[in-house]
RNA sequence: GCCGAAGUGGCGGAACUGGUAGACGCGCCUGAUUCAAAAUCAGGUUCCCCGUGAGGGGAGUGGGGGUUCGACUCCCCCCUUCGGCACCA
């Protein structure tokens, strides 16, 4: 397709050399107490038989294989990317204006920062607190049970009945979808333990409930039948009282309710609070939890830490040791990189296949020198990619991770391309690990790229994503065989806007084929004429190929590359139409520049034919006198009451009054205001005349 | 449910901060060239009505209102399609 690279530049994060730096920053963030340890119920996809993280599960499902994922209890890795969130939430501002509205857009909703209230219910014969985060702290007087989530660590240390194990059990077996999905009806099971109310003393029914999330928040909530339509249904079903603590501003509830009322409105029933509107409410009962040590304010963010771990050959190994003496140990950086073995097998087993690779695992513990296991889990690929815009700028530095007075040269990037589909992953994570390197002095810059622009997807002719494997794509090598990588690259570029979908037609490449061979055709048959010098006299010729400059110019940096190419075309119609001077002389010479960074074999060649020296790509751009860019000449529509009734041949310098006066000397002007009284004449230079009759 | 984007000829799409809607291309129609065809070249092509014709009139950017001399563009309501999130308390 005739792309360019610097392949001098070229790295590979599965070779040693790079990613002993990933394994590297992996250390550093270890140190920075941004990468940790725990067991947790995490995604798994039983088909590529690995963990995945948030980012990596949509609809439920594996962003490779789509295979529905399910929980497991693993122990794994993760970065601390949530003690990040506010400042990804807040550096959107730098953005703004520079990357697409929907990308910063969709990071926002996928950070979901939301300020509420921690409460705190005590359960005092077990010496052990249920913290809640609401949003609603104004409906706490209205809490009638708590619910928590069946993987709650809490209930691990309290006696629990046989029933509610069995609950649990079949909570977590079932998938995430199931779990979730809408219609399904909510379920739990009463622990037969109370909590107390903070306020009230009241003692709480305490439930074990699916539809609690144990990742957000506390992973325990505050039942408000009456205010909130999921605990009104919950408490319908479970016969738990429905108390009503906010009613409407200007008027009552209907008891008993038929829906929860989820409205703002005035706090009623609850103590010394009763009067205040919920805004007030909720403030005045934070501030009172944290007078008497049982909550307070409190900011949770949707972003969830970035689970790193996969059970996968392909990755750079998790530079850490597990010694039997001293716990969780880092490979001292003087070790690194630790590289993968050679391994015969790595068809996923459900664990990693370096485990079982004895060589690989089995080493010393550089604390104590003892027989050790290194982790057998390779990284999220992921994190290759969140700093590789730094290695670019010193891809070759064996001594450090890259030079800093040459990456402070390059970065930030200037412009970045890529597709929307990497707006809640790739695009959080690469500014995420920008922004830890830049806390540690490494980073020149907190935010990598200063604009970025998404391309959208080519669809096939039936309008669905190209996939070779499935064998729906339209493959480029055949295409560029048969019309050449010029046609096929204007061809795409014509198809329309580049950040929208564009479905890929063969009409397409007739059009390019036909525009580029007349492109051809009017540059070799006036080789004699060309000349690189600006013709002295003016004329409209000169003015449409200066125009053209502006607009390709201008266009090409907007990515707007349909549009640039439509200029093209004008222009190549116009040359066909034009005398054989010296004006089109330079303006063919000027076209191949033009169409150089649309259809380069073609310009270049036709740079040979025109006699350049070396490559057309080595010679300046176009410029064009601003002076010349419009035609002397202008055509200005006369609407009478908004209606084009005429148009007026005028020069382009045409003074208001000249104008107002040719207009309604025009015979077919008169014509329409003959008999009516004109009120107004409304004339914008340059654009239009507008009469404006009683 | 929440957040966001988009609806323009037969088709892909143009239209800058409100100012000639349909640039450019595909397709189609007519003509030239040709023994014929392909290719190429020239012209036409939003829809409806009147006119043999030059031309004239009307409607028109998903639907309905509004602001304005003037709305694809701004505001309100609705419909449709697509994308993201989705029991986030």
């Amino acid at each position: 397709m005739g792309i360019s690279y610097d392949w001098t530049r070229e790295i590979l994060t599965c070779e040693p050399k790079y990613y002993k730096w990933t394994q590297w920053i992996f250390l550093l963030l270890y140190k920075r107490g941004l990468a940790y340890r725990k067991p947790a119920y995490v995604n798994w996809c039983p088909n590529c038989q690995t963990v995945l993280a948030n980012e990596q599960v949509s609809d439920g499902r594996c962003w490779r294989c789509s295979s529905v994922v399910v929980k497991r209890k693993l122990t794994q890795w993760f970065f601390k990317i949530t003690a990040y969130a506010e400042r990804l939430l807040d550096d959107l501002k730098y953005l703004e204006g520079k990357w697409p509205d929907e990308v910063i857009n969709l990071q926002r909703n996928w950070i979901g920062k939301s300020e509420g209230v921690r409460i705190v219910f005590k359960l005092p014969e077990f010496d052990k607190q249920l913290p809640v985060f609401t949003t609603r702290a104004d409906t706490v007087f209205g809490v009638t049970f708590i619910a928590i989530a069946p993987e709650h660590e809490i209930l691990e240390g309290l006696p629990l009945s046989e029933e509610v194990h069995q609950y649990i059990e079949r909570s977590l077996r079932i998938s995430e979808i199931e779990r979730t999905s809408r219609e399904r009806e909510k379920t739990g099971v009463f622990t037969g333990m109370y909590a107390v109310h903070p306020f009230t003393g009241e003692r709480i029914p305490i439930y074990v409930c699916d539809y609690v999330l144990a990742t957000y928040g506390t992973g325990i909530v505050m039942g408000v039948p009456a205010h909130d339509q999921r605990d009104f249904e919950f408490a319908k079903k479970y016969g738990l009282p429905i108390k009503v603590v906010i009613k409407p501003v200007d008027g009552e509830l209907s008891e008993p309710l038929d829906k929860a009322y989820e409205e703002y409105g005035v706090m009623v029933q609850s103590g010394k609070f009763t009067g205040l509107t919920s805004e007030e409410g909720i403030s005045a009962v934070a501030d009172e939890l944290k007078a008497m040590g049982l909550g307070g304010r409190e900011v949770q963010f949707h972003l969830r830490d970035w689970l790193v771990s996969r059970q996968r050959y392909w990755g750079a190994p998790i530079p850490m040791i597990h010694c039997p003496r001293c716990g969780v140990v880092p490979v001292p950086e003087e070790e690194l990189p630790v590289r993968l073995p050679e391994v015969v097998d790595y068809a996923p087993k459900g664990k990693s296949p370096l485990e079982s690779v004895p060589e690989f695992i089995n080493t010393k513990c550089p604390r104590c020198g003892g027989d050790a296991k290194r982790d057998p889990d390779t990284m999220d690929t992921f994190v290759d990619s969140s700093w590789y815009q730094l290695r670019y700028t010193d891809p070759h530095n064996d001594n450090e991770i890259f030079d800093p007075n040459v990456a402070k040269r390059w970065l930030p990037i200037d412009q970045y391309i890529g597709g929307i589909e990497h707006a809640t992953g790739h695009l959080i994570y690469f500014r995420f690990i920008t922004k830890v390197l830049y806390d540690a002095g490494i980073s020149p810059v907190s935010e990598p790229a200063l604009r970025l622009f998404t391309q959208g997807m080519i669809l096939n002719e039936d309008g669905k994503v190209m996939s070779s494997s499935k064998g729906t794509a339209v493959p480029v090598r055949p295409l560029v065989q048969r019309v050449g990588a010029d046609v096929a690259r204007v061809g795409v570029l014509f198809l329309g806007p580049p950040e929208k979908e564009g479905i890929w037609s063969e009409r397409v490449v007739e059009g390019a084929r036909r525009f580029l061979d007349r492109v051809y055709r009017i540059v070799t048959e006036n080789l004699d004429i060309v000349t690189k010098n600006v013709p002295a006299n003016d004329s409209i010729l000169l003015r449409k190929i200066n125009y053209t400059i502006k607009k390709v110019t201008e266009d090409i940096e907007h990515f707007h590359y349909n549009t640039a190419i439509a200029a093209l075309m004008e222009l190549v119609n116009e040359f066909y139409k034009s005398k054989k001077d010296e004006t089109l002389g330079y303006g063919l010479y000027t076209l191949v520049k033009l169409i150089a960074p649309f259809a380069p074999y073609l310009a270049e060649e036709l740079w040979h034919r025109i006699g350049g020296e070396g490559s057309v790509f080595h010679t300046s751009w176009p410029q064009y006198d601003p002076a010349k860019v419009y035609l002397p000449e202008i055509e200005i529509p006369v609407q009478v009451d908004g209606k084009l009734r005429a148009r007026l041949q005028v020069p382009f310098d045409v003074t208001e009054d000249d104008i107002r006066k040719r207009a309604l000397e025009h015979p077919k002007i008169r014509q329409h205001i003959m008999g009516k009284q004109v009120k107004r004449i409304i004339v914008v230079p340059k654009k239009l005349i507008n009469i404006v009759t009683k």
